[in-house]
RNA sequence: GGCGACGUAGCCAAGUGGUUAAGGCGGAGGUCUGCAAAACCUCUAUUCAGCGGUUCGAAUCCGCUCGUCGCCUCCA
């Protein structure tokens, strides 16, 4: 079975097959460092991840660019209304973005390449336009001449001439046509500027994406992301920036993730109507946040509140719960039944897996993927009720054993496995040890006294542990403890 | 004005030609329990914005209408 993936080139779902298999080159256009990014952001950073994590389970071998955009208006613009210079404030919200990014379960990029470290590249790049007739050169400007490169348009279903109608495009005398866009600004003064054969200045925007991808992914790549609103102008630019300069194919996927809504209107920094990742991750926990933006389709979307943040909230518990409670069972039976962690999957939890994937190698369908994980969590929950009962019988054992196994591999298919259950428990400190046996040890009191029927006693140790995020579950086998997250 | 997306239960959200329309949240009843919690079982869309059409058969294809949103300008 193939992945299919919607390629908004040609509007409609294609079998994924890489240049070079199993090597896939994939490109994401990463934020402009001025602020701490927003939910909408994210959606974009947890999808991409996620897509990048399924490919590589499928055994590509990813090489991932995601760039920083360092220099820009709205990072000049920032600086000059706070007083930090530039490069301090791109700098601090590049280190900002790794700390959101990296509690969202995120993975670090192959190569984070800045636009500032490719100023040389623009620069070639941009001469390499100006040779081959597709750029001209106005004081210090370099722009870029649309109707000369002969596919302009075809990325994002734009007509040149439709384009020029709607007259919306920024009227600047230099320019030949109001359509061409620039290459390369003219410095201003107190602007930060680079020399160049054309003078001091710096980059435009679109430049900096094509000579990064070209630098470290090469002339065609397999998959470039970004939010749909990227789609124009930024990449049908980049594409023909970097088309006219190679003369190659430049991306033979380009995949575009729908917004996130609030109030079912974008959100977005110049509406204002947006809540940073600081924001949101002070209120509800990564786990909760990445289950969320996972679960509407990529390209669908997806409406921002703290009514589905809430209902994201539960559904993570019941995962959490049914692992949880599975995996502290273990711990009530006798170690010579219960099985290895590694046990090999029945038939029965491998077909959970084939659902999982059939979803996920449908254009990246993470919410059917995730219903998949929910049938299994319901199968885990019926034969841990029945192996608390049966607790002596290694067949069933087996296979709540391969259920709990098989829930986090496709939890950390999607990233979300640490985020919901930690890094795992091979480093406990004494203290914490201290703590688990004194629980142990309340456990045991609170079951002497059930045992005398001292049931006033028995609840007062079930309510106090529950104030300190400690629930008590009575199984046929025993009493399991839970600890509540956060 | 041009181009495009979407409208599925109380809410969120899959499903894009064919047996009973996934899954989650919420709600109701029941089982288990000393009581809980968690879990389990049952119920919660005869119907997919509306109207026409194609078809043996449509939520799914086509047309129109209504509604919501996006891109065309910096934005993921």
């Amino acid at each position: 079975m193939s992945i299919q993936i919607y390629n908004t080139a040609t509007r409609q779902k294609e079998e994924f097959h890489p240049l070079n298999p199993p090597q896939v080159l994939m490109y994401n256009c990463g934020p402009t460092v001025y602020d701490y990014f927003h939910i909408g952001n994210a959606r974009n950073f947890v999808v991409v991840d996620a897509i990048r994590r399924y490919l590589e389970f499928s055994g590509f071998r990813v090489r991932f660019v995601q760039n920083f955009t360092d220099i820009d208006d709205k990072i000049i613009n920032r600086a000059n209304e706070t007083g930090e210079p530039w490069d301090k404030l791109a700098e601090r919200f590049i280190q900002e973005y790794f700390v959101a990014a990296d509690a969202l379960g995120i993975q670090r990029a192959t190569i984070h390449p800045r636009a500032t470290e490719h100023i040389p590249q623009i620069i070639n790049l941009v001469q390499k336009l100006i040779d081959a007739g597709l750029a001209y050169v106005v004081d210090g400007n370099v722009y870029f001449r649309v109707r000369r490169f002969h596919s302009y348009g075809e990325l994002s279903g734009k007509n040149v001439d439709e384009l020029e109608e709607g007259a919306r495009v920024e009227l600047e005398e230099h320019k030949e046509d109001p359509l061409d866009f620039a290459l390369w600004k003219a410095a201003k003064p107190g602007e930060p500027w680079w020399e160049s054969p054309w003078g001091r200045g710096r980059p435009g925007w679109h430049i900096e994406c094509s000579a990064m991808a070209l630098t470290h992914l090469g002339e065609t790549i397999d998959i470039h992301s970004g939010g749909c609103d990227l789609v124009f102008p930024h990449h049908e630019n980049e594409r023909a920036q970097s088309m006219g300069a190679t003369g190659k194919p430049f991306v033979r996927y380009w995949l575009h993730n729908g917004f996130l809504t609030i109030n079912k209107e974008k959100m977005s920094k110049s509406l204002g109507n947006f809540f940073t990742i600081k924001e949101v991750l002070a209120k509800y926990p990564p786990s909760v946040v990445r289950f969320y933006l996972l679960s509407a389709h990529y390209r669908h979307p997806l409406d921002y509140s703290d009514a589905a943040l809430e209902e994201a909230k539960s559904a993570v518990g019941r995962i959490r719960e049914a692992v949880l409670s599975a995996e502290k069972l273990f711990e009530l039976i006798d170690p010579a039944i219960a099985p290895p962690s590694e046990a090999e999957p029945s038939a029965e939890v491998a077909k959970f897996e084939s659902a999982f994937c059939e979803a996920m190698d449908d254009d990246f369908n993470t919410p059917r993927a995730i219903a998949a994980i929910f049938e299994a969590v319901a199968d885990l929950n019926a034969w841990r009720l029945k192996l608390a009962q049966d607790p002596r019988n290694p067949a069933l054992a087996a296979d709540v054993a391969g259920l709990i196994n098989l829930v986090h591999r496709l939890l950390g298919v999607l990233g979300l496995d640490t985020l919901i259950f930690g890094e795992g428990k091979q480093d406990v400190g004494t203290e914490s040890r201290l703590a688990e046996e004194l629980l142990q040890l309340l456990v045991k009191v609170r079951k002497l006294a059930r045992e005398q029927k001292q049931f006033a006693i028995a609840d007062y140790i079930r309510d106090e542990l529950a104030t300190l995020g400690i629930r008590l579950q009575d199984l046929p086998t025993g009493t399991i403890w839970i600890k509540e997250k956060e």
